[in-house]
DNA sequence: AAACCATGTTAACGGTGATAACATTAAGTT
DNA sequence: AACTTAATGTTATCACCGTTAACATGGTTT
């Protein structure tokens, strides 16, 4: 008869745990969370997180990670049935930016984070890299098929145009957007911004 | 004789604790302070602040003021000998924007944190729409100078401009500029952005 | 079976934000 | 001038948090 519903030993602490975090941060709406909460969630002692995390920005750090993958699956889908190096390719890529931004407000919030952990930082900048790079490529793109003389330019092209949606994300994130301009949309402003970006290159 | 050298009251604690906080941020670069570090620093128990701030957020708030104050000390002298509504009068201001990021990392980090009092939000918010409206105006009477046909989306065009100054600061504030293009240099960036969108309303 | 090691537990420490209870001084009243 | 009152300090204390130490448990190796 085995009377412990639960064993000693759990098996998948630290996957649990970084999904508990990631859970908790979602259904409170941010990342100020605690190790306590998420050792309880789990159904551990707090110090026991500890064997698997170094610290509490460590776990933090992992459900970072979950926060890239989480916003390159909402790029990808974005991507799929739509033409790549179009127009409107690019406007699906900022949508789902924005989107992103808004549907996981907590996530957006934390990825963009300032922590000071410089080893782990590598791990996350090559992740960030990674988005920046679909952008950039779906440009490139862009540009030899529209704009073929100014194709050199894309690097500075995707830089300012991660930059704008990155600003307007954020603004939006600080409800910032509506206090600027009541009727704001997000969406439109980032639209508005391609095309000038683009257009530009004439 | 007079032992003790300082009173019992101190007479202007509350402008002391703020500025305190103040320098306490700036001097370790980041607005993850203490209580009692203030306290330390002003000469005063930690509860004595108690007196003059309900909590925490409230004494980091008042230091938000002074930041407010501190970028549009920023702005103002950028423009002071600059003729208005020129292109030069935007990039100025642009500039002011980015540098203060740069010079005072700290508090461009802590002005744009995300806090819940909705009380104290208030202010900020007429603080930040005041900066806000500096850009609105000069850029309303661009357009009024040089393309009077589309004078009258001098609010979109500033709200895209201040997103677009914005997602390049922050960027900057997370390195992650250089982290796309190492080459990148937030100032030209900034000034290709704003004539694209300029542009754009030909 | 014994030794070992990964992984869990409870106990405890230093630091933090915040409150309570008390002390001191300045200001106002009579 | 003496008394009252309110403002503004103090120390003691609390609950909570991140973290470490010391110990317990149980699967794996020899």
């Amino acid at each position: 008869m085995n009377q412990s519903i639960t064993p000693y030993h759990h098996g998948d602490l630290r996957n649990c745990a970084i999904i508990a975090a990631a859970e908790i941060i979602e259904s409170i709406g941010s990342y100020d969370i605690t190790i306590a909460q998420v050792a309880k969630r789990v159904g551990v002692s707090a110090p026991a997180l500890y064997r698997h995390f170094t610290d509490k920005d460590a776990l933090l750090t992992a459900v970072r990670e979950l926060t890239h993958l989480g916003i390159m699956d909402y790029i990808t889908r974005a991507q799929a049935d739509i033409e790549h190096g179009t127009l409107a390719h690019l406007d699906a890529l900022g949508s789902a930016y924005l989107r992103y931004a808004t549907d996981k407000k907590a996530f957006f919030g934390l990825m963009w984070e300032d922590h000071g952990d410089t080893e782990s930082r590598r791990a996350e900048t090559r992740a960030k890299r990674t988005g920046f790079q679909v952008l950039h490529e779906a440009i490139e793109l862009y540009l030899k098929r529209h704009k073929p003389d100014s194709a050199g330019d894309s690097l500075k092209t995707a830089t300012l145009m991660w930059s704008t949606a990155h600003g307007i994300a954020t603004l939006q994130h600080n409800r910032m957007l509506d206090t600027f301009d009541e009727d704001a949309d997000a969406d439109t402003l980032l639209r508005t911004a391609t095309r000038a970006i683009l257009r530009s290159k004439d």
